[in-house]
DNA sequence: TGATCTGTTCTCCATATGAGAACACTATCT
DNA sequence: AGATAGTGTTCTCATATGGAGAACAGATCA
């Protein structure tokens, strides 16, 4: 169900294809981007030098960068979540405790977007950041977070996203994927048995407040160190513990 | 030297004013921004769709917000730079080991950025987050940047963002200021007595790499925390060894 | 049910955009 | 050093396009 725009503004949006590009660039110089995006250079410049001017591009030499203006907006966001103000010490409590890699996540757009990112002693170095989006079929918390969702909301994303394949065991299709969100309701946090990377497990469990889904907690760890005998699992009761008191303390903000 | 675009390209400004004034309020209705701006209601209609569309603003009811994509750029950005992976375990560890909250940060455009924030168990709680500006001439970290930097960049910053006063104790002259960057490089830390907020005090010790500076890092807490008989302190020699930690990881990247 | 708010769509003209050419630098080569 | 080939920047003007204003469509309220 992608909207789209019946009076689109074309320069704004040239403006916004320049951020893509260096952002996907990690900063170019006028001339690559007039090539790559077969523009006059002229306009390039000025769209650029106003970008500059407002503060969120700089330039260094001749090369055009993005600025950490987009950081400053991104944490101002994050920042007034109220669920990220609980979420955040809780994460770090439970990566100290279970020694794993601790995430803590909302959906926006279809996708998940990691808020909070804690590693314990002996985490893994997965390449995510804070503020990085995955879709929301192949991976733990993103079944922890549409087990809870209306069935009319799961079809608008996976209308929207689709159900992308990243491993052998990832899930491609609905039945499938309805199936494993009727097994994750049941029992109460979401597995991921390398169905988003090859190698590694992960196990989220919801955050739900005023019964909506505001967001989701996972812990991830190599396959050795997660049993997949979920229920046995030593980590789910940490990781549902946790849940459960992020759940609490956001009746008090 | 506020550099002033020769064609600025007035739509691209137009997006961009919205973008801040969505930004201040964290959100608003078509009508609201159409009165503050004074601009017809189907240019924001058009401008915000198009933001929407490219996901850089999402609708919440009648309502538009500033999307997380602001912080997937930014945290990008901040995960790209080599500096930051290297202190950001060491600013967990000198909270732990301080007890108190402890930044790292960078400079941009002649403000400060705060690029990573943790707390010791009995930190203050300032209302600083990742990604906020602070000017550099009220901070410790801002004047143990500063006095790594050349003459003429300082002048550059001053210039450009004046040293407008925001307690009793701040530094508002340039003598004065130029005084305490010679103290900080004599010492090799930078101290910040209420300058910034009252009550307050800090410390913060450059990061240099080649001879360049590159970031500070600082430790905050209450005055009666921290003693102001600097070179007895406590602190200091905890931060300037993880300064030096930095600096010399830093090399291994 | 009608009144009064919203947001959305449409049309059309004043206006801002950007291609292209000319210019001004800077670096590199001979 | 002087020539050459890259840059980024400025300028102009024909034309695409943005947006005011009016009309429309929903929502919310009395």
């Amino acid at each position: 169900m992608e909207k789209r725009a019946k009076h689109p503004v074309r320069t704004t949006e040239k403006s916004l294809t320049l951020i893509d590009e260096l952002n996907r660039r990690g900063g170019a110089r006028i001339t690559t981007l007039a090539d790559e995006l077969s523009m006059g250079k002229s306009a390039i410049h000025n769209h650029l030098s106003t970008l500059e001017e407002h503060g969120f591009v700089v330039k260094n030499g001749n090369t055009y960068e993005l600025s950490l203006r987009f950081l400053d907006i991104g944490g101002q966001l994050r920042s007034e979540m109220d669920v990220y103000r609980v979420a955040e010490p809780q994460v770090e409590a439970l990566a100290e405790e279970s020694g794993e890699l601790v995430h803590f996540v909302v959906e926006e757009g279809g996708e998940g977007v990691y808020l909070c990112r804690s590693k314990g002693d002996r985490a893994v170095d997965l390449d995510t950041y804070v503020g990085c989006r995955h879709p929301m079929h192949s991976s733990a918390f993103g079944k922890a977070i549409l087990s809870h969702l209306p069935d009319q909301r799961v079809e608008e994303i996976i209308d929207r996203h689709g159900l992308p394949s990243v491993t052998p065991k990832t899930i491609t299709s609905r039945d499938e994927l309805y199936d494993a969100l009727e097994r994750t309701r049941e029992r109460g946090f979401a597995v991921d048995d390398e169905e988003r990377l090859e190698g590694l497990r992960c196990i989220a469990a919801p955050i739900r407040f005023d019964s909506e889904v505001i967001g989701a907690i996972s812990i991830s760890a190599p396959t050795a160190r997660i049993d997949d005998d979920w229920e046995e699992n030593e980590f789910v009761e940490q990781l549902c513990r946790t849940a459960n008191v992020i759940e609490l303390n956001k009746y008090k903000v």
